[in-house]
DNA sequence: GCATCGTGATAATGCGCATTACCGTTGCAT
DNA sequence: ATGCAACGGTAATGCGCATTATCACGATGC
């Protein structure tokens, strides 16, 4: 406050007392050229009309080193210049333990990926949650601080997306998204889901039983699909039960399910489950893959350490990061990107456990 | 481009093509006020000369909601606003699996925090690294865009921090500092560190032996001491090697050099390293904690499942983000935070796990 | 000697908002 | 009638930068 009045009194001459700020204006004063000279030197423009001669870019320059001046992203920013800030939105929480295996890993490639194209990060933590998902446009949303938006979640509000369209907010999606207009990043479940599924079923199971998640993201959709494909290819039925809604630790009821089908071959969509079916085969003296042979749509970043490996999916969740960074990078600058690179999936590799063989012999006809 | 130009042509009436942003200026003229009278409804200002009927609020508000009106956080913040955004400076990179167990915690602690006040976080990955480390002032920084930093990393450029101080940067760091004008958040490791080893004197140690890193960073340092002064207190001489200089794989080095101590307490500073010690006793048929207790003065976010528990600290570092917040929060609102509050340690506790125990009758005299 | 051109800059403007100084009305007491 | 508060706002300004139109000046051409 005080302040203040000091520099309404007196803003040139009394040692500008606002926090001494580095202005252009000022590297102007000091280099003897105008404000205008050092920000057209300080961006390098070269182009058309703008001609100034090496000697005084080299003296401006100098003055800039010395003074330690750095631009201010807010003036730049509203000046219609761009950031190098890429925001981040997750619908859920990002690092709570829970989703941790999920998130950490996107975020590292996301992070690597940032730091490669020289941006900065801006999490929109301050998203307040309503009916327990993150909203996006909230009054005072700072998205547009922001270049450009990368949005992370396994389900996303539809509107959202349209809005953020609407709004003309550059956005990259991570995770395949039906939204038409939605530039992403995902990782092929489809085909994935339905090589796993096609390698096991090539080893003779005929009674196989598929747990997945009730939701409606896209993930999830797709890899019910790679099943369902591997399915009709063989010929074959598969069971299809719908796990408890959310981190279902009643994988009891599921293991039940998994006895009573008699099926010798389960497909877990999520990998958790996978080992908590595989614990409970172990404790009921049931052989695995002896018995029955156990797989996962999916891969939980850290395995327990020496615990069993589940022959599984191992989504490249820090490269999808990295990816949707560089695709989002690509849009923002300006590149008339087409549309089939607008929409990226990744494949995603099988890793090889040793939940997978061929069912027991009096298991087949 | 031909945005541009159309707007410059006419940028009033054409239906305002660049993106179609709605401002201070168009809500107002849609309620039949100035810019100001906008300005100072939304800021909720009520003080002093400023009067605005209820009426005309409601009918701004209303306005407001209708078109979907979000201000720009970039010209708030050149106008002088706060803007609810903490910087985020790591100097190693945040997420990289090596240092996960470290940060991860820590970000989850802040992101909490942050949400919890309603603050975005940018996270400044764009610093480039020299010689290893990131450094904080590059040209081109977007410190200033934050309204306060919260500073992580195990070593800190004392430089940069004075500089930060200089420059009115408001920050705190995550950790004990040195540097006496920096707030911090941080952890009591010499009371933790001192009582640990306490409790496994008292049970009888005579020979011991001590692992740490050979860095200068504050924790560091203050575990050394809080070993020192156990030492002290009981008169004992406590072995003293300094391990390998990063990550050290080379744990066979350290684990000879404790069998050719004869130590019956190894006391190593790294979790990692107490795991990889146990498994060297393990495999030369040495009894943990029967012939040899081993404590660790810092915890992995994640022991593997089914691991040994090593008896160890467990630095509160969920905590310690939220605190870290919370105390940054509080000195950018403009309160006057005495000094003793502005540099906080919080308490370490002790998880008891099966690695101490006294040592074996031979060894006492 | 006058027009022309290239050179090396600069003045002016606006981005969208917050803030302050000020201004026109009306009601009320003097 | 006159003053004078209280009321309900507004005009103007600046934050720091990017950008465009323009200008002064010397060199060159004819």
């Amino acid at each position: 406050m005080i302040m203040r009045i000091i520099t309404t009194l007196d803003g040139e001459i009394m040692g500008r007392p606002d926090s001494g700020r580095i202005t252009q204006r000022r590297i102007a004063e000091l280099a003897g050229v105008s404000q205008a000279t050092v920000s057209l030197v300080l961006n390098a423009r070269t182009d058309g009309t703008v001609r100034i001669p090496q000697e005084t870019r080299d003296r401006i320059m100098k003055v800039i080193e010395e003074t330690r001046y750095v631009a201010d992203p807010s003036a730049r920013r509203l000046a219609g210049a761009d950031n190098h800030i890429l925001g981040v939105f997750t619908y859920e929480p990002a690092f709570p333990t829970e989703s941790l295996d999920f998130y950490t890993p996107l975020l590292a490639g996301i992070e690597a990926g940032a730091e490669q194209v020289g941006s900065d990060l801006l999490l929109f933590t301050s998203a307040p949650a309503v009916e327990g998902r993150r909203r996006l446009f909230h009054e005072r949303n700072r998205l547009r601080l922001a270049d450009g938006l990368l949005l992370l979640g396994v389900e996303m509000d539809p509107v959202e997306l349209r809005r953020l369209v609407e709004d003309g907010i550059r956005t990259v999606a991570v995770g395949r998204r039906d939204v038409p207009e939605i530039p992403y990043v995902g990782i092929d479940y489809v085909s994935a889901s339905r090589a796993l599924v096609e390698q096991a079923l090539a080893l003779g199971h005929e009674k196989v039983i598929f747990l997945h998640r009730a939701g409606l993201g896209e993930s999830v959709l797709d890899r019910r699909q790679g099943v369902a494909e591997a399915a009709a290819a063989s010929g074959l039925d598969i069971l299809d039960r719908a796990t408890a809604g959310t981190a279902g630790p009643d994988t009891a009821a599921d293991w039940l399910a998994v006895r009573e089908s008699g099926a010798t071959l389960v497909i877990a969509e999520q990998p958790e489950l996978a080992t908590a079916l595989h614990d409970h085969a172990v404790r009921d003296g049931i052989d695995v893959p002896g018995d029955l042979s156990i797989v996962a749509l999916g891969s939980a970043a850290r395995p327990g350490e020496g615990a069993t490996e589940i022959t599984r999916l191992s989504p490249p969740r820090a490269e999808l990061g990295a990816h949707a960074v560089a695709l989002l990078t690509r849009i923002l600058s300006g590149e008339d990107v087409p549309a089939a690179e607008r929409r990226l999936l990744l494949p995603c590799p099988i890793t090889e456990g040793t939940t997978l063989a061929a069912p027991p012999l009096e298991a087949t006809r």
